[in-house]
DNA sequence: GATGAATGAGCATTCATTCAT
DNA sequence: CATGAATGAATGCTCATTCAT
């Protein structure tokens, strides 16, 4: 059954959440999963392959939403890229604290890849609408304030993130990257 | 001497820099630091308390620098902080690789709120030259995207933070966040 | 099996009779039970459960034959139960010094009420044969010197206890708690 | 000063009665007296030579008290030792503790020796008033039961002896080695 | 596919003891 | 005599992983 799967990478998830990857031990996923140790081992060969097809699984759905931003003009796609960094690690805590807190310095870097590729490219087609940065701090401008807006939420000290602190990040974002203002 | 306690934490701030906390293991920092495992124990009385006495230099030495930039006028203050974290975090990477990388959930949180008491404060006095910003907001604004930078560039995705960089992500800043554009 | 669960309490045993639970080590447990460090934490969870299980083992051992004993009249069962006291140490040396020597103030107590009620009740039943004592006395009494000759043996002081020993003990707990003597 | 080395002394009775003599550490005594771990040291030479002054000190206490008692009759004598067993423990429980709970299977068992063979020559000297016991049965059926009885108070399970209870087992003792009961 | 007993290298930590000041 | 930093062997325990059933 690929239920036993779920389960598995369910209850992983839910451990790495709380007590982050390095301190989890797969005898609290197989209490949490039902499964047994031999099992979870059947199906992932071991805890890095857990951790691996989690964060596989976490980078796949956020980026499966956000390249659809791109397809919007440019005010558009900005404000959106920052509104769906938001909503998803609010929709996402687990996931995002994952994705966030544990380094995962292995080949899922390709994924980033691609997503980056994709945004270089959009960027490209509206140089002219856009303040002439390099890609690194274009890309730190748009997603560090969201970024660091979430890792604080995730961290307990902000409260879910109102409308009202979508839009304020949507449009700083915006105003620190359109063109125009010399 | 407080020697032995200086060399404790120069050798732990290494291997956490290049292993990370949780890999690090006393017989490394008791190898690398000259001092015995009981002179370790000693001094700090276990390898969490190592890490802790480290988090706190660590931020109280960034803090340092930080509060000063509050002196200067809106424009300036903005930039010098994104110019002040950039900087602080090239000249002192393994510093920063385990303050922004392991999670200190401890008390030490009492002085992240002394800064964000200062940084709130200054703002208040410069409102008139500011966006209406909530705190949260103004504050993933300034600091989220040099933070990102950071990350990127300790992950070894980035070069050294040339000029141009840090210009581009403090003019960033500042137009994010001054006022007048409605 | 309970196979490995069993030598190991054995080599256990073994080790706390000759250095005492403190002095023993979880090495010299493994080593004498051909066990891993593994197994042994696998099936115990720590030391000090295994002390903790060898005790109430012992003491049920113990208890089991002690209660049998108290279906026969009033004089039979006094002197049945020191020399059943003294020879039961004289078969289980190694569990009589462990029960004995090292303190075991954990929850185990509730099987010592069991034999205590047990024995109270018997008194209460012969009430009109023995002298008027209370119960903290009568038990001293009648434990108090087989558990004191136990105490020497065990600690090598003494030979096995010889019938004359057995009937010197149990004859004068017999005067010592038996009625009309006024 | 001898008065370092007495505040030592109290501070690992003290320790040793709360945690045992094993688990007790040198820091603890430390603490506890004041003196630094050198000055201990520097009077005793070790832990276990300061266990062996607290054990010889009381001992030589004990036996003190207990010498004088054989100067009486017979019965006297015994209801006595009975009692000043019950009141010496109830006035040190913790030198009592020691001396029961912590073996010491040093050569200080001389000084046992020395009050053994001063309580064969009484009972030599009484032996027509007596039962014709052996000796060790003899001491245990006069010091077991308040043995027994201290065991219980020190472990928390019983009350301070009452008078009633000194009497009880003082009477016991004498019906149980008195001569004249065939 | 599932189970869980077994393994053992690796680790943090303790603590009696020493010794230079 | 006093101090306390330093030492390091010894120990209890963890945990990813294997494998026979």
């Amino acid at each position: 059954m690929a239920d036993r799967r779920h389960e598995i990478l369910r209850a992983a998830l839910a451990c790495f959440g709380e007590r982050g990857y390095a301190r989890t031990t797969i005898e609290e996923i197989r209490e949490r999963s039902g499964a047994s140790v031999g099992s979870i081992y059947h199906h992932f060969g071991g805890k890095e392959q857990i951790a691996d097809a989690l964060y596989t699984e976490a980078l796949r759905d956020y980026q499966s939403g956000f390249l659809e931003l791109l397809r919007e003009d440019a005010e558009r796609a900005i404000k959106g890229i920052v509104r769906y960094h938001l909503r998803w690690v609010d929709a996402n805590p687990d996931l995002a604290r994952f994705l966030l807190t544990d380094r995962r310095p292995t080949e899922v870097r390709e994924l980033n890849r691609a997503a980056f590729d994709a945004l270089e490219c959009w960027r490209a087609a509206h140089q002219d609408e856009l303040q002439p940065l390099s890609f690194d701090a274009f890309y730190a401008v748009v997603i560090g304030p969201a970024q660091e807006a979430a890792r604080h939420r995730l961290a307990g000290r902000t409260q879910s993130p109102t409308r009202r602190m979508e839009r304020e990040l949507a449009d700083a974002a915006w105003r620190a990257v359109k063109g125009g203002t010399p």
